[in-house]
DNA sequence: TATCATATTAGAATAATTCTTGTCAAGAAA
DNA sequence: TTTCTTGACAAGAATTATTCTAATATGATA
């Protein structure tokens, strides 16, 4: 595979097989979904090979290491800057590509020195957004403090401050 | 402590020591960096319980939980809305407050209903660049590819692309 | 074809986080 | 003030995502 030339790395049968599974994927996959996903077609394949494999790639910045998701280490190959669209309910992860300027005046920037930035952009995917209608849910807002919350019912008091009666839907 | 009041949760010695560990607390601690501070006042205290009670927080929305650390959870007392700094090296995260408007054309929110954003900015905090410098590091860039690499000489072949002589001093 | 340096494997090990359960204690109720 | 209820604490054990280990395999080079 031609394509592959520059990897920098060994070229085994495993690293492309995870390379041809991250080839236009746009999931933003854990190790695990490429193992599971793998381990059918290489039934001897370690996780460690996974794991390997993706720091090597992460190191060689073929794909992106995100942080997104606390529960485990998601991945993208996509490593032109751009943004994401991150479901609050599902975790999924979608690219955003459009360009914003967001400059930091510089009495802001504490003495950093800039590289670059991402912008997470959370929400409600399509997928959560029609099952959570199905549950007939609500955001209310409290009207002293700000806060949020989500229910059937709207709630006698704020769960943020405590005030009685401030909860409106949003 | 009549603040904590509007709290939700029962008022322990425990609690109030970490309640007041956060309150103002800007470097976004681990559990552990909690645990380490309130421990020497509270000998017995418990690893679960700083776990707990961050959770219980979480949960009514007294503090953030941020993933931006892969190796640990990080938690944020500030519950308004702002964007961080965040040094690449030290991982060291500074609040930023200023507004940006960042919307997303209808025809690329795929559908999703959005509730807000974050932006984080990636850079070198002072201290880091001030030991950068001491050590004599800089960025080259390849002409070809964009991709960047940081190293006290310039690398003959881009790690990216494997293009030779392209990498320029950033 | 031979060689060598890196990759794979199948666990074991690590470490951050969560769970367990008997006992404690905050705070509501009487 | 006392009693009672229910959530919190403690001190591990358990979980689990990730990394490490070392013998063996193998991709790439000479």
């Amino acid at each position: 595979m031609e394509r592959y030339k520059d990897l920098g790395l060994k070229l085994t049968p495993q690293r492309l097989a995870i390379l041809d599974y991250l080839d236009g994927n746009k999931s933003h996959p854990s190790a695990e979904d490429i193992y599971r996903s793998i381990s059918r077609r290489f039934p001897t394949m370690s996780f460690a090979t996974v794991y390997n494999t993706l720091e090597a790639l992460k190191r060689n910045r073929w794909i992106l290491e995100l942080t997104i998701d606390p529960a485990r280490k998601r991945f993208d190959p996509n490593t032109k800057p751009h943004h994401h669209l991150i479901c609050v309910r599902c975790k999924s992860i979608v690219d955003l590509h459009q360009d914003y300027r967001v400059d930091i005046p510089k009495e802001k920037r504490n003495g950093f020195e800039l590289i670059g930035n991402h912008i997470e952009f959370y929400g409600v995917c399509p997928k959560c957004k029609t099952l959570k209608e199905v549950m007939k849910m609500a955001v209310f807002k409290c009207s002293k403090c700000g806060a949020t919350k989500e229910g059937r019912c709207k709630p006698q008091k704020c769960p943020k401050c405590g005030e009685k009666r401030t909860m409106q839907k949003s």
